[in-house]
Formats: structure tokens, sequence, C-alpha cells
DNA sequence: AGAGGAAAATGGAGCGCTCCAAAGAAACAA
DNA sequence: TTGTTTCTTTGGAGCGCTCCATTTTCCTCT
């Protein structure tokens, strides 16, 4: 077979290619390329001698050239900034798994480590290339860049883009499913404690929507600084404002946290004197210390149905978008309790 | 200028190359790559005429091309599994901090996502290619597959990776730290709730050998199940085995919560009953309902000095390995107070 | 045994860059 | 002016793959 009309030099300190595996396999360059895309149509005899000589020789294929030769990479980005709130493990996971398994690989991008660079997150995404992105910040469109590939917003993003698909948790049943919980266990005075944010916005309006429906006055106090993340002085100001206040719901695990605080500092016992609910179902909350009731966003199928989502536009790419709600579940633990 | 001899179609459609570049500012394509990659003795004529065109055409660089052609992607790869104590943003954020200005980017890597493939995480890596690696994860080596870049250890991992270098928390010193700092207090039954790795493994020394330094009876207790991560139940037998105990350091922030859990199951306040001391300076423990007394790490610096380390690694590629030991901080809070 | 069709294997062109040797332009000296 | 040196700019080759049109091999049926 000889090396197809190429002069090679002896196989030395360099990287094998898959010309080096096609003669070591006594084949062509293109059935090597073949077996390695897993195509069809490839006698199993050659298939197995191909597998060998990648073994033997420790072959591993260039993605670039596969990249740059395809002009398609496998690949999908994901827009992420906040790491505070673990939700993106699960994310993460959901994709991967639903992409894994397609050939596809999750490449992940920080718009704050583009700050200084003139190029957008997205321009650096697009330049791997990626074939379709993941946005998962609350990071303002106009600084994302322009997207010329399918592209999905995941969980509750105050983000706008035109032609995106939408995938995300429906926060508004969550904060419903956590108000009324509070209700049937009989508390009448109940607080919210909010950040800022789609998500919370939306949290909120959950809450005022349950507490108006049945009649009761919604007490909500905001965080003020984002350089304070755990509410605890707006649970504070809830606190003392409203001493008749026998339960609170906060916006998320995290300030659920700081609820706790402000309430030891008070001397409010937990669930005692106070019941307490969360939202995320954070590590944080199956704590012992905080045994906190929460609602279970279920982010992990925020992954899977963006995945499902990217993969369906990636073959359809000129249908209308779509929104998909995720919805969540109560997890009820010790911090909220029978009241009156 | 033309097209160099090439045949080129209309501009529609596709994503314009340094060839459109190069024909909409009228130079060649060669002076558009050294432009690109910031050469020195390019007019400021052309220089700005060539970024004009850039702009002009939303000009998007290749990076696929650029790391064919040039066998190098200036790209370095962090393994990273445990998300469950945030030091890996502080420990990207370092890396970041060094190898942006130099034109390096990160790429993260999934030891768990490649479980179901044969191919390793350095394979996947090394497939992009990566110039660097950062292993940032207790993953048994031999999982790792082979590498043939350079590469540092991060944190105190207990792995062995021939040639590499390796840039750790003085996780022995900053046990010390903890246990001295109680000792200063006035305590005197001190216990340790610990946990299983290479870390977990070193504090538990340093609080033994500076016990022992003390004439003091080191009680330790270890969580039996990785299922159960936050320490409660390991606290509690400390607890009921020894119930003269007056402090307890915890091998790290988020057992220093199960402790905090156990302790008002069995009705001992913190830190009016028992002082409490955690490790990692993680947001838990500025939190205010624990007001957590820790040893701060600096994971930042660990980033940059690994960054440090791959950086002048990659210059002198055959001189012997070396570690160095990054200095942690007390962090004095609330939990922890005088005895007796 | 030979024709015809399906299945399997192949060579060539080209993806968008980098790097290099060499050509061209500009600056300076004699 | 001309020669020499230095600074800019250029075309060509090639990085390791994919994809396609074509060729080769293998069956099946007459």
């Amino acid at each position: 077979m000889g090396h197809n009309g190429r002069v090679k030099q002896e196989l030395v300190g360099r990287r094998p290619t898959i010309y080096d595996v096609a003669s070591a396999a006594g084949v062509s360059k293109s059935l090597v390329s073949l077996v390695l895309r897993g195509a069809p149509g490839v006698s199993p005899a050659r298939r197995a001698a191909v597998e060998d000589a990648i073994q033997r020789l420790n072959y591993r294929p260039s993605r670039a050239a596969a990249t740059l030769a395809a002009n398609r990479s496998r690949t999908v980005g994901v827009v992420l900034d906040d790491y505070r709130n673990l939700w993106f493990v699960e994310l993460l996971a959901g994709l991967h798994r639903e992409l894994a398994p397609r050939g596809f690989r999750v490449a992940v991008a920080d718009p704050s480590f583009n700050m200084e660079t003139d190029r957008s997150v997205v321009d650096g995404l697009m330049s791997l290339p990626v074939d379709a992105i993941v946005i998962a910040t609350e990071t303002p469109e106009e600084t994302l860049g322009a997207i010329d590939v399918p592209a999905v917003v995941a969980g509750n993003r105050d983000i706008d883009i035109p032609g995106a698909d939408i995938v995300a948790n429906d926060d508004l049943a969550g904060a419903r499913l956590a108000t009324e919980h509070l209700i049937e266990q009989g508390h009448r005075e109940i607080g919210h404690v909010t950040g800022s944010g789609g998500a919370a916005r939306l949290r909120a309006q959950g809450f005022e929507e349950v507490m108006h429906e049945q009649g009761l006055r919604a007490r909500i106090e905001r965080q003020q600084l984002t350089m304070e993340p755990d509410g605890y002085n707006a649970a504070l100001r809830l606190l003392d404002r409203n001493p008749s206040l026998t339960a609170i719901f906060a916006a998320n695990d995290t300030m659920a946290l700081g609820v706790a605080g402000a309430a030891k500092d008070r001397g409010r016992r937990i669930p005692e004197d106070l019941s307490l609910i969360g939202y995320d179902n954070s590590p944080l909350a199956s704590s012992n210390l905080l045994r906190l009731t929460t609602i279970n966003d279920r982010s992990k199928t925020v992954g899977v149905e963006a995945a499902k989502a990217l993969l369906w536009r990636m073959e359809n790419p000129s249908a209308p978008s779509h929104t998909k709600l995720i919805q969540p579940e109560l997890v009820v633990r010790a911090s909220t309790q029978h009241h009156g």
C-alpha cells in the first residue's frame, strides 16, 4: 500500500496520524477515517485491523483537523457564570447525558473571563467553533455577541435571544408550591426574602399571587447588595418590621441560610418559632443543621431538555422557537411545621 | 491583489476567512495572519486597514485551523471533578489571571464524564489538543492516561504523575494553625472530624502532631460513607464518646456544617458550649448562621502558581520537577471562643 | 461461467490557518 | 546616483482530517 503517494518520514517523535494507522493496518486513510467516525459499511475484519493499529500506535485523533475538515466540531458551548448556586452541576450533567451518546462534547465558557478581551463570549465559542450554544447566565444579551448557531436559554434567564428556544424552570409554579405548603400548615403571616434576577422576580410573583388569592398580606423584603448575597440583612428587616411573622419563604437556599442566621440572632428557633422554606434543593438544604424544606427545580431535567431542544433544532433550523417549562417539586424536611 | 491565484466564490453565507479579510484590506493573507497574531514589524497603516476589514466583515478566526497549522492550541486543560467544594472557582480564576494575558485559554475536563467512553480524560484533552495540563482531582493516575505535555498537580492530591510539578496547599501547616488557635484559646479537649483523600489525611496529621506536642489526646472520628458527606454522624459519635470535648476541628467547612448540626441535636451551643473550626473558608463559613472560624487555603494563589509553573515548564521541558507549597491563613470568626 | 448490482475501499481535493524562505520597499551611506 | 542594510510584505507548502466521486471487491442470480 505504501504511503498513498505521500513521502512520509520515519514515525519518530511525531504524533501518529491516520496515515500511520492506515499503513499499520494495511488499509487506506479513508477507511481509517470511516472507522473513527463509526460509519456503517466497514467489514468487521478491516474494522478490527484498524482498531488494533490504533491501539498499537496509541493513536489519538486530532480534533482540530477533524473540525477544520468537517466544518463542524460536535461541541456544544455552555455560557455559565454563576458558580455559587450548584445548579450548574446538574445542568451540565443533564446536558452531558443527552449529548455524549450522540458524540457531542460540552465546552464551558465564562463571560467574566472575557471582560478584558474585546471579543465576546459567544465570539470565543464560535471560534472553537461550537455547533450549538446553551445560555445559562443573566449576562445582558448585548454582551453576548451575535449567535449564528442553534441556541437555547436554560434556566430562567432575563434574556431574549431572537430565535433561541427556552427551557426554563417553572419558578412561578415552584413559588406557588412553597407558599401553598406554608398556608396548608396554618401559616397566615408569611414573609418573603427575595434577590435580583429573572428567577427571583418570578418567585416573588408566585408568592404574591397565592397570598392575594388567599386574602393574605404579602410582606416582601429585597436584599440590597449583591455584595451580601445571603439575605441576612433583608431577613433582619423583615423580622423587625413584622414581629408577627410565623413563616418565611426565601428565594433560594443560600438566602434561607441568611434567614436562619437572622432568626437565630433574633432568638427565633426554626421551626418552633418560625417556619422556613428555601428554593433549589441545594446540598445545603439537606444538611443536618438546617434540614430545610425547599423546592427542587430539577435542573438535571433542564439540562436534558435543553440538549433535546438543541438536537432537534440542529435538524430543524427554521422552525419557530419553543419554550418548555420544567415543573418543580416540593421537598419537605424539618424547617417547616404546623402552626396554630 | 486579487485572490492570490485561488478561485474564490462570492462571499455569501460563508464565514469569512483570512483571504476575505486580505482582499478587503488590500493585503496578502500572510499579513492578515501577522496582524491576528499581534506580530511586530507590521506597519501601522496596514495594521489599521486589516483591523478595519476584520470589523467590517465580522471576521472570526478559526481556532481549528490555527491549531492544526501551528500544531499548538494555546490552551491549558484542567482536569476537575469535585464541584462540591468551591475551591475550583478560585483555582480557575487564578489560572485564568496568569494565562489569559499570555494568550492562553483554559479548558475544563471532567473525568466522570469520560467513564462511559473508553478514552481517558487526558486523551480527550490531548485530542483538543492542549499545550499543558493541570490535574485537580483525586482520580487515580492510571485512569488519567499517558500525559506527554507539561503537567502540574494542583491542590493536595494523592497523585503521582512522573515529571509533573506540584503546587499544593500546605494542609499540614493549616491544620497546625487551626489546632494551635484552639489551644491558645484554652481548649484542651479537642476532637477532629476527618474525611478521605490526601488533603484530609494531611489535615488529620497536622492536628495529631500539635496535640501530641502539647501532650494532649487527639480524638479523631472519620466519616464512614462518602454518601453522607457532611460528617454529621461522625460528629455525633465524637460528641457521644467524648462528652468532655470543648472544641472540634472539622476537616472542611462542609463537615463543619455537619458538626454544627450534630452539636445542635445534642443541645450544645456554638460557640458557648463548643468551639468549632472549619477549613477552606468557603462562602458557607462567612454566613451569618455559622460565622465559622476557618482556614483560608488561598486557592487562587494555587491557580496563579500552577499557571506560572506551567509557563516555566513549557520553556524548560527537561528541568527536574518542583513542588511549591502555598501557606494558608487563619480566619477568625465567631464559632470559636475562649475556654476556661 | 458471466453479468449485474450491492457493498466495501480508495485517492484526491480542500478545510483555514501558520511558518518560512524569498522578494520588495524604504532608509541610509558613500 | 548606486550599493547596502534593514524593515515589510508575500506566495507556497503543509498541518491531519472529511467527504465525495470513483474504483474494486464480493455476492447473487441467471
